[in-house]
DNA sequence: GCATCATACGTACAAGCGTACACATCGCCC
DNA sequence: GGGCGATGTGTACGCTTGTACGTATGATGC
């Protein structure tokens, strides 16, 4: 397959990458972010980053692969956030507070992560791989949370952190920090 | 375009069929619970319904008006049974137990349901149409819960509601009856 | 009975996809 | 300094997709 191609095809300078592999990773984040996952393609990624096609079946040997590792990191690092807040408070009321920081800031803050949480939702409903990758990031926010609260209280907080974080992404009028707060301090007074 | 096909093609004896586009949206959920938006096509619907591909594009000028017909009976009839359940409630206590069955049971009960509900949620950041189809649901059941509760209070609770059910749906081990209703009484205690 | 028209059906087509793979090129180790 | 293996690049292939559209058919109104 040398190709007979009627323009002689532009040749790249393009040599020596090291990282590439983990940049294709990042851009194909971004593109999850902007497209979803329907509409995460190697050629789509493969533009964001600014690479050639060729190089996806490279370094990764199939898209579904790059998906799980893309999501992998996305994941971990949603899940340091967490133990980052939590392992910083001295006592229950800080952890009361880190909780609201939390969600009023990090979780609701960044529209792109909101974005990419509930396209690894979708995606771990029918993809046992990245169910792995959900399950182990609630596992390790709700151990975080058990730094300061008893397990069941940790599990209740959990859910009521999600509903809402998505509740407010998907309204049309997001709930300001003082109504998170209101919401959480009810739950745990 | 009369094709010139090789096997001159089994003609269907299929007529008259009132009710198909109803029956085509019912098969899209069905499509969309099974293998998510991103594999409902054209193709999967007419299959499921048993119908040829030439009647798709008759009956829906695209697929993402058929995707967004079947969103919004999905949605309805969701809110519908949020109104009953809650309706049916007399007092405040009522209106309580009417929440808890409506998680445990209606809610956590149809994984199909849940499926779909997630779906429509990915769907809807990308989709101003289905966004508004969400935003109309979330307002419903908004409305249901403050014909027994303030409205700060219906806000947070249908988030936790939120919170509780997608938690629950995507962990290895489901929250129990029990530990739904625990959940709960704790917030409005 | 018959004309008409909404409905139903089969198939073609261009676009985009994942992937495979031949060839180019450079860093590194001996 | 030379070769060789890891890395990078372009392009072809087979397939599926949404959609368009010519034709067929039967329910309905006269």
């Amino acid at each position: 397959m040398t190709g007979r191609a009627g323009p002689p095809a532009p040749r790249r300078p393009r040599r020596h990458d090291p990282g590439r592999r983990d940049r294709l990773i990042d851009a194909a984040l971004t593109v999850i972010a902007e497209r979803g996952v329907a509409g995460t393609t190697h050629r789509e990624v493969a533009r964001a980053a600014d690479v050639p096609l060729g190089s996806m079946t490279y370094h990764f040997t199939s898209l579904e692969e790059l998906l799980a590792e893309a999501f992998t990191r996305h994941a971990g690092a949603a899940a340091r956030v967490f133990d980052e807040r939590l392992s910083a408070a001295g006592d229950r009321d800080a952890a009361v507070e880190a909780v609201i920081s939390l969600v009023s800031d990090d979780l609701l803050g960044s529209q792109r992560d909101l974005v990419l949480s509930v396209e690894l939702y979708v995606a771990a409903a029918r993809n046992p791989a990245l169910r792995a990758v959900t399950q182990a990031w609630m596992a390790r926010s709700r151990q975080a949370l058990e730094r300061h609260f008893d397990a069941t209280t940790a599990r209740e907080l959990d859910a009521l952190i999600e509903g809402l974080v998505l509740h407010s992404a998907l309204s049309t009028d997001p709930m300001t920090p003082e109504q998170i707060r209101h919401a959480i301090h009810r739950f745990l007074r």
